[in-house]
DNA sequence: AACTATTTATAAGA
DNA sequence: TTCTTATAAATAGTT
């Protein structure tokens, strides 16, 4: 699909090959992703570089559906796919946002598993101060990060609710800055 | 791709939604195809139909790249990507997409360690020295991971903060209907 | 299933 | 790496 017709075997310039499985990796992780919404459907992609480094998509997670594949599935058939809405980008916010809630749930998730595992160990008549508040407090800024970025999505719906500035702008490089990690503590999702 | 352009939404008709999940599964599996040919690269797709059927492709198999990307290879994802300048907001949104699941990816490693960690100490029971100082190294991993994490959550932040900003910029308004739908949490996270 | 008018993806080039 | 652009490929609606 280029200015040339290739050849449908391995490219031998590694180079040439690295940036082939870029292109066309995004390209596959895009009709997975519209397959996955325009069918409601549930759908996982890995691949790994000519590197060796994973990529994965997955709607709704990778795990999930690896999980179901795998006939493990504990949730109910239409966990995790639906679509609120039928504007184009309120979907797309949608999913993001959905996706988003259960990484939240993850993390919340992990927080209790690792209160259990200290109450244990403690148990067991052995102290690791040192790790443990590290642990929780490491655990408390992933989780303002996260909250961070749920923020700003949140802010942008609220935004495309009040203005629709166009694409003029679209090609302006935006400056990246650090943030302070949020140490508010969540009490919903949204 | 077709006589006309459709909606990034939901295909109401049921009927046409199976045509639509049926042709495109397929030119997902060929994209994913023409990827592990071209460059030599490992890819797995699952998908299930909107009727809940399973549907897959694998180079070399299924099993054997998903156990890899959960089981064994570890090695981080890729961490330089950048889609400021993209002038395709639906380009966009698959990178955020794609992102956020590697997020989802990495939390869903994590959160299998927990388990392994937790059925060992249910195996030992709390008596046995030897199993609690395995328990607490591993601990000490899951940190060193969380660390980690922490640290790519950051720079993904940053990334998407910027990715949302160009997106913001493209978006139309999203009428009340359409907007997320808050769900709750009985406590805070940490 | 085929057929095409179109849209979309992308191979080269810059 | 990113962006352009000519072209190949995918596909939506139709038969």
């Amino acid at each position: 699909m280029g200015r040339r017709k290739i050849e449908m075997a391995m490219v031998k310039d590694g180079s040439s090959r690295q940036v082939t499985f870029s292109k066309r990796r995004n390209g596959v992780f895009k009709k997975a992703n519209e397959l996955a919404t325009l069918c409601g459907a549930e759908v996982a992609v890995v691949a790994f570089s000519p590197g060796g480094k994973p990529f994965s998509f997955g709607q709704p997670s990778v795990g999930a559906v690896s999980d179901r594949f795998l006939h493990r599935d504990q949730r109910k058939p239409n966990h995790g796919k639906t679509v609120v809405g039928s504007s184009k980008d309120g979907a797309k916010v949608s999913i993001l946002t959905q996706q988003l809630n259960e990484l939240l749930k993850q993390l919340y998730d992990e927080k209790k598993r690792g209160e259990m595992l200290e109450k244990a160990k403690e148990k067991s008549g052995y102290k690791a101060p040192i790790i443990n508040e590290m642990g929780l407090q490491e655990l408390g800024e992933l989780k303002g990060s996260l909250e961070r970025l749920r923020e700003d999505i949140k802010a942008r719906v609220n935004e495309m609710e009040a203005s629709s500035s166009l694409l003029l702008l679209a090609k302006k490089p935006v400056h990246e800055s650090e943030r302070p990690v949020a140490k508010k503590v969540a009490k919903s999702y949204i």
